[in-house]
DNA sequence: GGGTGTTCTGGAACCGCTTCCCACGTTGTC
DNA sequence: GACAACGTGGGAAGCGGTTCCAGAACACCC
């Protein structure tokens, strides 16, 4: 760019790198003329004489659900803010991974992984992904690699203390897989996990046929409301381990004129934006957080941070909202 | 790499990219030893020293769907045969947008673009996206860019007919939206256009109430068939625009102990591939193919094939199963 | 004021390619 | 046999940065 900055090339690149060793007034004069000449330093460039790449890969099965679309937004705010950039792959087939694996995507294009999806990492021995560049797992336990997960069974606790508040008889739908996708349910079974547990240790115990099990779909909680009614009558609590199903359940009991709210309680989970204008309560997933977290952690491992495996652990929040305020 | 080949570097550069002034025999040695080395050059300097990227960016709604996978699919094989490199934006939200046309992605590294987001182009000026290079689009018709499309009338016609065939009233689902995200329905209302055009032609009309609205899921086929049976009896006819939708259909046909393919025939659309297992007739949607065309006129323009803009049509084709073989 | 450290700064060397110009060996021509 | 013309191949220069080393500038101290 300009060494019409009157400086020499050197000092630019230190600028540019903030290297601490620039005193202000240079720093600045050197800014200053960057931002009057729009200058971006091209990428390529610094790759090649670096031996970065300054790029993270993030791996998920796909990219389609409020929560992917949110982690990458926390994931790509604090990535830009940092000054790296981010390339997406869609796993959601063993051709694709295997495709990336051969690229030179991991070859030249990562400095690091950031990988959402759960169970990729057990495809390989020992849950470590053949590759020496850093990794960030989201929402897998790994012994191998730093990792940010929600508390699902905390969430699932928080569910059956404010179910019991309510009173009344209680049930769960539990998710089991999705139409055409092999979905590692460890997440759900953990939120029904917890919330059984906290049941039971209260003293109520959730009795097996009050939990239906169904695809992660709005007819699935249509199909669990109509089961659950026909064991026991209004009013009745349902936990779902989802905020779409938890949008079957409600609008089943619309469609039966139902009260929501007095006649059917439901509580969701996820914390989908939709679920404010339809006024579900939820367990919302602080998922934007989690994508921050996730990209700084790996970009500290990028930066020379050694030392052990960290796990950042994060908590659900409660939202309480028409369909469970009586 | 290895001048150990016995050849100069420009040899070497000459041979990755195939420059015909190489001699056969000198070539087969160079690629012999590359082979030998496992020399894959370095993107990153062959970038910077070349000036082009050999990526191009591809910019969709999301990734989650079949449809886009399978999309994806035919536009990576091509382009690894053509030895580019695929980025993928999943652009769902302005903010997201906006962060792709500032990113240096589209300043460094992307050569050409391929949009399958339907009415992105639409929200600038002349349907032009703020770029010189190159676009291609996916099922957008657009006056500005070479473009590949399914002709969804066509798609609708030979559904009319098909149905026509098997006698008995007819009835359509029409797609508005999804659930939580605006659809651009350009696609279903083309569907449904050929479908009523082709009625009208047999004089045989579709009547407005033959027509149910709903989201794109399996619970608006569902509440479909039960609204088309309030009207007439089995057997009847349902195009359904979408393969989810016809999947509802024939749930909610099963549930109410209606026989598939004789009291209830319904057509799907898109050819999902999950519709095979469960015997659901459809309009297949060549999208790996256009996936992979999309990928190749993009790929000419950039090695500089200049000339109109080009439309490449393609059709669907009709796979009759169990759904609707009386 | 000179000596001695510290900070800062300039720029050569280099990263791994592409490009371009020049040279070389062949073949064809008169 | 001399000379073009052509088909190939070699390698210097350059792409836009980073790194590193040497030197300049400034403080501080005796």
């Amino acid at each position: 760019m300009a060494e019409r900055a009157g400086v020499g090339i050197g000092t630019v690149s230190r600028v540019i790198n903030n290297s601490p060793a620039v005193r202000p007034e240079t720093r600045a004069k050197v800014q200053a003329v960057m931002e009057e000449l729009g200058y971006v330093p091209n990428p390529h460039a610094r790759r090649i004489a670096g031996g970065r790449s300054y790029t993270v890969s993030v791996l998920l099965p796909f990219v389609g659900t409020e929560f992917y679309l949110r982690l990458l937004e926390g994931i790509e705010a604090e990535l830009g803010e940092r000054r790296y950039d981010l390339a997406l792959f869609p796993l959601l087939s063993k051709r694709r991974l295997e495709r990336f694996l051969n690229s030179s995507a991991l070859a030249y294009h990562t400095d690091g992984l950031i990988v959402a999806s759960y169970d990729l990492a057990e495809r390989f021995p020992g849950g470590r992904l053949p590759t020496d560049r850093p990794v960030v797992m989201v929402d897998a336990r790994s012994r191998a690699y730093d990792s940010v997960f929600l508390d699902n069974a905390l969430g699932g606790r928080m569910a059956a203390e404010h179910l019991l508040g309510l009173g009344g008889p209680i049930f769960a739908v539990q998710i089991e897989e999705e139409l055409d996708r092999a979905f590692a349910s460890t997440v759900f079974s953990a939120r029904i996990g917890g919330f059984r547990a906290a049941l039971a240790q209260a003293g109520a115990p959730l009795p097996e046929r009050h939990v239906f099990r169904t695809r992660l779909s709005a007819e699935g909680g249509q199909m669990a409301l109509q089961r659950f009614l026909e064991i026991e009558s209004p009013p009745i609590n349902v936990f779902a381990a989802a905020d779409v199903v938890a949008l079957g359940v409600m609008e089943e009991a619309v469609r039966r004129g139902l009260a929501v709210g007095r006649d059917v309680r439901v509580l969701g989970f996820d914390g989908q934006p939709w679920t404010a204008a339809r006024g579900i309560s939820t367990l919302e997933q602080p998922v934007e957080k989690m994508g921050h977290t996730a990209a700084r952690m790996l970009i500290e491992r990028l930066q020379g941070h050694t030392g052990g495996v960290r796990h950042e652990r994060f908590e659900p929040s409660l939202v309480v909202r028409a369909t469970t305020s009586v």
